[in-house]
DNA sequence: TTGTAGGCGTTATCAT
DNA sequence: ATGATAACGCCTACAA
């Protein structure tokens, strides 16, 4: 099974160099015979031959990998869905463009020492897919190493000189505060989990309200959320809303899909009601949406296309030399308000006082 | 950046050999002068040396990757929490060892001449962690490969002779029908989407039940569900519910996360209630049952530590020989039963008549 | 139309 | 206590 080049040479009679350029299609093999070139793509064949990957990338200086990694300040990476979707539209990529796909996680607690991914330095890989929060001190470890970066979303520290897929997030917010606001509500959130543009977006957010008339009377702030798991983070919010005074309140929350659902069973526990009491919508959007009762109007976008768009661009860059970073290569992608019945108009009468009257309920969250 | 062994043999006036001696820690290196080691030591950290990882591969027949590839009968793999938490404790092992992960899937849809992982052909990896459903000719391919495998799970086509780390599906099963039983239910059913084991899980459990003396009453049984989405699962599920006649129709089902709460959805578009008209057991546990209401009960199992434990069992092969595959080496992990609200006692008057009296509605679950 | 030779960066086996 | 030297398998000038 073990079957080299030599293998081939040896097998038709000509030499390895020979079956090289044959098998690599070089343009000087064409002035081979053809019957000598058939015969070695037949024995190839035949032998299941596999070029071995080490010997080719030590000589080419192309290992035919890219990387996908993602700071481990984003919990349960792995399993959270929003970046699952980015992998699969990676991984579909490489498989299709014959790349392999090394995943991994970096540390950036303390960025002075922080854990490098091994194999980025060791150049066992051509070039990264970059996600979740983006450090512009991490970047410069990178850059160090000369390797090509792309990233998705735009979730970084500052503005950076490198390609970025994202979905048009301040479009997308405004699309969906601006319905809220036609709704009759006057204050959103949006729950956020990251410190890097949140309030930036928020701001361009409210630039873009102030500018259409109809909806100016609408504000939107941000919430930072505190606690280890959803339901953890659900109570804390609830707490932060309750100790609101109720006409500056928000009546409204944006924030992602499971965090919406736990804060549904916290609401209920408290007794108050969803959406009566506190109206929601989910972004992204994701199949989670349609098991809330009643399902949960979200902000729509193709995740995996973004994951899969950007490892094209990487591996375009790669294959063809498009440049990556020269004029800030950046695609936004369009988002969509996808509605369904989390949203009512206020209350006008009573601005759910409720929220108020609720006993502290901490912890015991079976 | 590009810094070789050659690069600090010049500057500390050494050969070669020796650096590479020193830095890979070999006994031989020991009998070296102390200053020389230390001065080489800190002249590698001063350039930042990193070995390269495709020479050092193409010497060793070791590149310190290893694959974690899944078969794409899997939908949405990569989205999908229970393997994205197999991928997460694989990962977390690896880079704790220190090795590379790469990801693929493979197709199986047609085995003759199903894609195979080009990577794991090339010998870019050394060894590899299956999940998802084991086709035996797949197997086969692999074993040409002479590829060290483990797998997670044991959904295989049949009994194999490879190393095995899953979840004592058996006990968990009989656990939660025993539950049931308990309350009063006779007939159970589990919802399966794999053709491989259900049946004979199905069977050790129905036999497990009748050497329980307690529970002899109660009946588990498999139901083939149909559908792209959770949604339209569902929708097909209780369609096959409402066709038994009432007096046989299982009171309880035991299935996935999702699509307890996507048939919790359903049964209430139906005008039906749950879970008085139908008890759900989410199998394997997971977050999301928290937030249906009444919360799920569930299967129990650590999935995370299933994927960690794979994937040291092969890293330890790798690395001191220790046997995979002699004596059909499987880890059976406990599982838990977690009792929350999903379950009742069945109504005994009226054996849910309502099941049956619905209009069939498909399609339009917005 | 094909063969020869050198090198990619490491490691390992000899010598010295 | 260290240095040469030969692989590992592949690619690519250049020579024939």
């Amino acid at each position: 099974m073990a079957c080299r080049l030599s293998d081939i040479a040896q097998q038709v009679g000509v030499d390895v160099s020979t079956v090289s350029l044959v098998l690599n299609n070089k343009p000087l093999a064409q002035t081979f015979k053809p019957k000598t070139r058939q015969r070695i793509r037949e024995v190839a064949k035949e032998l299941g031959y596999q070029p071995n990957a080490a010997a080719r990338a030590l000589q080419t200086k192309r290992t035919g990998n890219i990387g996908f990694i993602i700071s481990d300040t984003v919990h349960d990476v792995w399993v959270n869905t929003y970046f699952g979707k980015q992998l699969a539209g990676c991984e579909q990529q490489c498989r299709d463009r014959g790349y392999g796909l090394q995943i991994s996680r970096y540390n950036l607690q303390n960025i002075d020492q922080f854990v490098f991914p091994k194999k980025v330095g060791q150049r066992a890989i051509d070039g990264l897919v970059l996600t979740g929060h983006i450090a512009s001190a991490v970047l410069l470890r990178f850059a160090e190493f000369n390797i090509p970066c792309v990233s998705v979303g735009d979730d970084a520290e500052e503005h950076l000189k490198m390609a970025m897929v994202s979905g048009d997030v301040v479009s997308g917010l405004h699309e969906a505060v601006t319905y809220l606001a036609q709704l009759g509500h006057h204050r959103v959130s949006r729950v956020t989990h990251s410190n890097f543009r949140s309030q930036e977006v928020c701001d361009q957010v409210a630039q873009q309200l102030k500018q259409s008339a109809q909806t100016a009377s609408c504000s939107m702030t941000n919430i930072h959320a505190h606690g280890e798991t959803e339901s953890q983070i659900a109570i804390n919010i609830l707490d932060q809303l309750a100790a609101i005074p109720a006409k500056d309140r928000p009546t409204a929350l944006i924030t992602y899909d499971k965090l919406c659902l736990a804060l549904i069973t916290e609401i209920e526990r408290r007794g108050l009601a969803y959406p009566q009491d506190l109206n929601l919508i989910s972004f992204p959007n994701s199949d989670l949406c349609l098991y809330a009762r009643p399902a949960l109007t979200a902000i729509d976008m193709d995740i995996e296309q973004m994951g899969s768009v950007a490892t094209k661009l990487l591996i375009d860059h790669l294959e063809n030399g498009k440049p990556l970073d020269s004029e800030q290569l950046r695609m936004s992608f369009p988002m969509e308000l996808i509605v369904r019945d989390s949203c009512l108009p206020p209350q006008q009468k009573q601005p759910s006082p409720a929220l108020s009257a609720v006993t502290p309920s901490l912890g015991e969250h079976s």
